[in-house]
DNA sequence: CTGTTAGCGCATTCAC
DNA sequence: GTGAATGCGCTAACAG
């Protein structure tokens, strides 16, 4: 093997004496030159191991890099690891491998969109950035941009019915109006606790999509003309094990004892449930659990969990089509009840 | 609003009346001008709304541009579901976000990497890549990279000793020269097929993890005086239920039936307690069942999976620290055995 | 501290 | 088909 340094478009032009140009049309634009001619280069270049034209390079004389970027609610260690999220990617992903377009992870707790905003063609954000300066840049970048499960004006974007589906599923864990309910939401706070929400206002995330799902129970739990105390709402940092735990423990033993939990995901759901066992309560019969999402688990646990299968792959399908088409409008996704019998 | 077209390092230079190395030092060398220029300087250019120097030319200029690639086995579509992936890919961007560094999510399937060669630091590799090509294309490349999994000649590695885990586990599951044992394989075969692998040679595979647990698996059998026969190990395509279940169904019809069962992914064990159970069968009264890879989820199952914890996330990790640290030697990680109640 | 210059590797235009 | 020229937006080096 000889130690070669990389070619580049004009040392290999020379190589093959011919202008650049001609190489740059043979990768290019098949139509500038001659079937035959065309394949020659290819060839020749190939065998000297010049793989193209640099797309560094070309991006910035193009302006297109082919590169999208996602941009997470949260970091992307957390949210790599979120089945939910991680059905979202995989529906985004199929559409743009199909498509030859590589997806950058991006953090939702950047700084600020600068360190990718030149490399990628736009962005697809999912759900609202914790670090909230990140939807102004968005706002006013040149760039395509796609949201998901919020909106910015005049962009491209795909939501969920929240308020509605939530509404749904309360419905029907609800049974009388002697029903005692708790709620393990999550993310009603901005706070990294696992603590009681009671009535404390947080402005700027009153159009999150854990408000709209608290007023879609609430809606329920009024037309079950069941009461609601402040103090049987939980605010649950992320959707995991560790704190959901702590909050279905503490909702559990609380007095009187709620006989449904509604929870705001399926791991919060999951969770209570194995909380109920520890506690020896029996689900259904103590207590009535249901989840939100619809994540592989919740089929596999028993009992089967009853929640709204939110369709996340098809979410990031639409999301990444609607990207490359360049489009403008929102979509609507829809979403299932499951019936389980954890309620 | 005004209409802006972005502004350009020029072109601020010119609006505020200096030169443009000076805007340029003014951000990226801080020791070339005097603090109160600097602040000066760089508060214009945020009240203009000049975010810095684009990167994608100072990454042309520069050659670097903090974005590495993460070259998964398979498609991303399929490896960003998968929780063994996941949290390796957890672990690699705890390590980069903290240093600033961003993602890129690459396909193992891609023709090469030269879509996304010319705008990454490098490569770190998760996996043999399913396009194999692909592995030739990392030998030459020009730039940084890490495996995982495998080796490529001397490049930074992390590995995890897969003959030894399985050695282990299989130990643990085996009792007397009675048992049957049958092994429910992952990826033993380039196929998409869910099938017996009986002695079909597979010499690409052959030194893949699959084939090293499989190693590992066969020397605790010898030990323990037990046969395996060849029509008892299983071919699964990929770590799902979908397939999982087929193959674990098939197992444990057959006859003479197994009364072990080595799973070469806690997806699978998931897969076949299910299945175990659907038959009638008491896990592990009639059916000792063993996984690998300790998921979570085969803690929060009933019976919990008896399995090999491989720590992914410390994989991903360690492999992000090589990259940063341009470093060029081999790690191994350790690995821990699970005792939960399925065996 | 400033201004200038020469590339980084390429695509595009234009005359030939 | 060619070759030269221009610029994408920037950095680094150098003289002032």
């Amino acid at each position: 093997m000889t130690t070669k340094k990389p070619w580049t478009l004009k040392s290999i032009a020379k190589e093959l004496g011919v202008s650049n140009a001609t190489v740059s049309n043979a990768f290019n634009r098949p139509d500038q030159l001659s079937e035959k001619r065309r394949n020659e280069i290819l060839a020749s270049c190939k065998k000297l191991g010049y793989s193209g034209p640099n797309k560094a390079a070309q991006s910035l004389r193009r302006g297109k890099s082919d590169i999208v970027a996602l941009v997470l609610p949260d970091s992307v260690e957390y949210m790599v690891s979120d089945p939910v999220a991680s059905k979202f990617m995989k529906g985004v992903s199929s559409i743009l491998e199909r498509n030859q377009v590589n997806l950058l992870l991006f953090s939702g707790q950047a700084d600020n969109l600068s360190a990718v905003s030149d490399f990628v063609d736009g962005f697809i954000c999912y759900g609202s950035p914790r670090n909230t300066s990140l939807i102004d840049e968005l706002k006013n970048s040149p760039k395509k941009v796609v949201t998901v499960d919020f909106d910015i004006d005049r962009n491209a974007s795909v939501n969920v019915d929240n308020e509605q589906a939530a509404y749904e599923i309360a419905k029907k864990a609800l049974r009388t109006s002697d029903d005692k309910v708790a709620v393990l939401g999550l993310r009603l706070l901005d706070t990294k606790l696992t603590c009681r929400v009671y009535d404390t206002p947080d402005y700027s995330l009153q159009c999150s999509i854990a408000h709209k799902r608290l007023n879609g129970y609430r809606r329920a739990i009024a037309e079950a003309q069941i009461c609601l105390p402040s103090d049987r709402v939980w605010n649950i940092p992320e959707s995991s094990e560790k704190f959901a735990n702590i909050a279905a423990k503490e909702a559990l033993q609380s007095a009187p004892r709620p006989n449904v939990l509604l929870c705001m995901s399926d791991l919060i759901a999951i969770s209570a449930i194995q909380e109920a066992n520890r506690l020896g309560l029996k689900v259904p019969e103590d207590v009535r659990i249901v989840g939100f999402d619809g994540i592989d688990e919740a089929r596999r646990i028993t009992p089967r969990l009853t929640t709204i299968h939110q369709n996340s792959e098809e979410k990031g399908v639409k999301a990444a089509q609607l990207f490359l088409d360049s489009a403008k409008h929102a979509e609507l996704i829809p979403y299932t009840l499951i019936e389980g019998n954890s309620c």
